[in-house]
DNA sequence: GGGGTATACCTTGGGCCACGAGGTATCGTA
DNA sequence: TACGATACCTCGTGGCCCAAGGTATACCCC
């Protein structure tokens, strides 16, 4: 099964969230507000989906985690490992190359 | 549980197929030959992924299907029903925001 | 007649992943 | 005391994508 990689589309909370952590450590929770806040409400991203995502990309080394405390409540900042850098080329590369596809073929058949 | 509707993504290959019959009616070997050339080789759908697709879209009556013969081989001809074109407006609609959004994340993390 | 390629349809099995729902705990505030 | 915001988490369901493999016809070449 090589590695899910040409895949249709699929992966985009992986990718808002390497692409995110591009700019600066942040946690979980910041991360859900941050994707609703900067897309104006166009994406959603559910703990359901980030928390779980963290995890697996921690845990492929795609990111670093560092555990603190503020205000008495637990914060897990997550920060790009090199591999996690690397990551987010081939996915933004991908994601460019389908949106690029898939607005051809909009184009294609709406002006008939 | 209601409509998969706001999904983050996904159904791609449907807002493709949808898309590309929205000009004209065709056939699945016809659809899933236009993509890979209209997208320039950025798209490929898998007849995996294709038939069951046109099957799924005929059953919840997006599609019509008309069968004919060509050269003793069969053909199933697929058109836009008037329920096909409303899901594809609102598929385009959410292709685009995300599309959107997407690229709002992307532009903050690059330059970030 | 045998082999290869293109056309044209199809199904099955597996797996990834998104999602909603629900759970724990702290802090501030009314 | 109850609520909302902050902040983490898991589980179950189900959708959907995909590779692989299967059937059959037409055409070409040798």
């Amino acid at each position: 099964m090589a590695d899910r990689n040409s895949a249709l589309m699929s992966g985009v909370p992986e990718l808002l969230v390497l692409s995110l952590l591009a700019g600066r450590e942040m946690y979980g929770y910041e991360i859900a507000r941050s994707v609703k806040l900067i897309s104006r409400d166009a994406l959603v991203i559910g703990e359901g989906v980030l928390y779980p995502a963290l995890h697996a990309l921690e845990s492929r080394r795609l990111l670093r985690a560092k555990r603190t405390r503020v205000d008495g409540r637990t914060r897990i900042y997550y920060s790009l490992t090199v591999r996690g850098r690397a990551r987010l080329a081939k996915l933004s590369e991908d994601w460019r190359r389908v949106s690029r596809g898939v607005a051809s073929i909009l184009g294609e058949g709406s002006h008939g």
